[in-house]
DNA sequence: CAAGTTGTACGAATTATTTCGTATTCAAAT
DNA sequence: ATTTGAATACGAAATAATTCGTACAACTTG
């Protein structure tokens, strides 16, 4: 299977989240839509560069200015780290992890219907 | 408030683990626990001075063999965890989470019932 | 008690990740 | 055309995390 063992660091996260949110974005663009203070530019543009190394995002090198791309699902990533943090923190059980996630003052009542909606879906 | 930045790093969530569960353990128990063949007794032992440094878990030196136990919550390091998942992966969605965790792990029926019922005692 | 075994201490090597400095290129503006 | 600004490239420093080697102390047991 392709994708196998994507583990993005922290910092990876926070660009490809970006780059899911707007679609393509610019080195530029994810670097101003982070809104760090504490590192500069080319330290986006490093992670970027990584990122696109390890296969994660493509980029087109058309203009002077890339327009990067990610190529690992969001889906897929988001599965990766939720299972290894079943695995890891609670024991491989799914309800543990949702209960904790729940009991927190995290989720709205909003979210609770919603989730209750997706519980009944299930079946 | 009281431990506040915890933030074990993933080695040393895998000894907590352990002295959770056992309620408190030697070094050999953790890392005959863990079952790592990757790394040697010394490395479990130093992760564990170092929890000990930061003060995440406390030890009974009075016999030769020290006699380690967790002084942060299960709980609210779970929470801290599952927090910053929610934050870093899930933009401050634990609706989002939780339906990843549960599309994904193929949350038993069972695990499913419970969940409901905990939904429901949140009202 | 001497030898072997099991334990802690802890500096240092290794590996992973993030951050930066600086060279260079390209394009726009003066 | 020259300067200026914005971009990439990329090595290397800084930081974080893990792993190990080795010294030494404390028991075991022959």
């Amino acid at each position: 299977m392709t994708n196998h063992n994507i583990k993005p660091t922290e910092g990876e996260m926070e660009i490809l989240q970006v780059l899911w949110q707007k679609g393509n974005a610019t080195v530029r663009e994810v670097h101003e839509a982070l809104n760090k203070k504490d590192s500069g530019y080319t330290t986006t543009l490093k992670l970027m560069q990584i990122l696109h190394e390890k296969g994660m995002v493509e980029r087109d090198t058309n203009q002077k200015t890339h327009i990067y791309k990610a190529l690992v699902s969001q889906d897929k990533t988001e599965k990766q780290l939720v299972n290894k943090m079943i695995d890891n923190v609670f024991n491989g059980s799914a309800a543990r992890l949702v209960m904790q996630a729940l009991g927190n003052h995290s989720a709205s009542a909003d979210e609770i219907d919603e989730i209750k909606k997706y519980l009944d879906s299930l079946r």
